[in-house]
DNA sequence: TAGTTTGGTTTCTTAAAGCAACCATATTAA
DNA sequence: TTAATATGGTTGCTTTAAGAAACCAAACTA
């Protein structure tokens, strides 16, 4: 691939991507928040090649999203559990379900719901809301430090 | 890099992620939110190799994320404006600029904030929620259909 | 004591990323 | 009118990551 990296880059999101923007990164997380914390079951569970897994792991863990925990008597397993900063991806991960649901639905039909476990209510869809909870769409957003006033997004006559 | 796909996954993250889920496409989608719509505007600004780019552009366009738009009276020029589907993409993008900013910030200082352009507000940070609006964690919500009781997430002792 | 589980590492092949050069059309500037 | 420049690519080459499969060592299990 010979990858660009972004470890530098004043953009969040493109540093945020350095860390979980690769094509198994995520899904590792999601399996995570799963249950699975065992090096073979995320192996069978996501069908990853074992070298790639490998490294995966220790980039998370490097990167504090998750953490490796030895488990039994001799230090013959481990566990990889996910620490605040890897739970703190849940909303992430489920706007990108929410997105991937919507615009491409399941070929087996209903898609997966989550509810609370408390209440047993469904969560609700995910938005970027303003301090009273309106949704707001990427026209009505701007940056303030921005100095051209148009950002982020123009709208478009026929759009 | 011989990916692996994901097309027919039932996982909606996975199928999600083949579509926006590689290092470039959701930087060009962000890109295009704050407004950019000329492929030299997206190669400037991202750095990316224009290569890489056509071929990005080219999928998000077949993925309806993007739509390829000619302008100009004898059709030199060209714009990629967001569709109806890659705005929908505003949440995660969100979401994942949020998690950067807490879990790596800027180096800068201060973070990128987004405002509601009619009021002035800055927009609350992204959580799953319930009904009322009260925030879950990965650990407050489960999956009716799962076999297992214990999914998603398992709570740990020491965690 | 032989087999299995676990958590890897190594080797090799394939394919994608990145770079730089090239190219065709259209506009602008001299 | 011609030359430069902007735009939106494509082509060829090199580097590097992904994937598959084999190998491996420690510990547990039958």
């Amino acid at each position: 691939m010979a990858r660009k990296r972004f470890d530098d880059s004043n953009c969040s999101v493109a540093r945020a991507l350095n860390e979980v923007g690769d094509w198994w990164s995520l899904l590792v997380v999601l399996q995570a928040m799963y249950g699975t914390r065992r090096f073979v079951d995320f192996q069978q569970e996501l069908g990853i090649a074992r070298n790639i897994l490998c490294d995966r792991l220790a980039r998370l863990v490097d990167n504090e999203v998750l953490r490796k925990v030895e488990v039994g008597e001799h230090g013959s397993r481990q566990e990889y559990r996910l620490t605040e900063k890897g739970r703190d991806l849940f909303p992430v991960v489920i706007a990108l379900r929410q997105w991937g649901d919507k615009w491409n639905p399941s070929p087996e039909g209903a898609p997966l719901n989550l509810r609370d476990r408390a209440t047993g209510r469904p969560i609700t869809p995910m938005a970027v809301t303003d301090p009273d909870g309106n949704a707001l769409t990427v026209r009505d957003v701007f940056m303030p430090e921005a100095s051209e006033a148009v950002l982020p997004y123009p709208d478009e006559k026929s759009g």
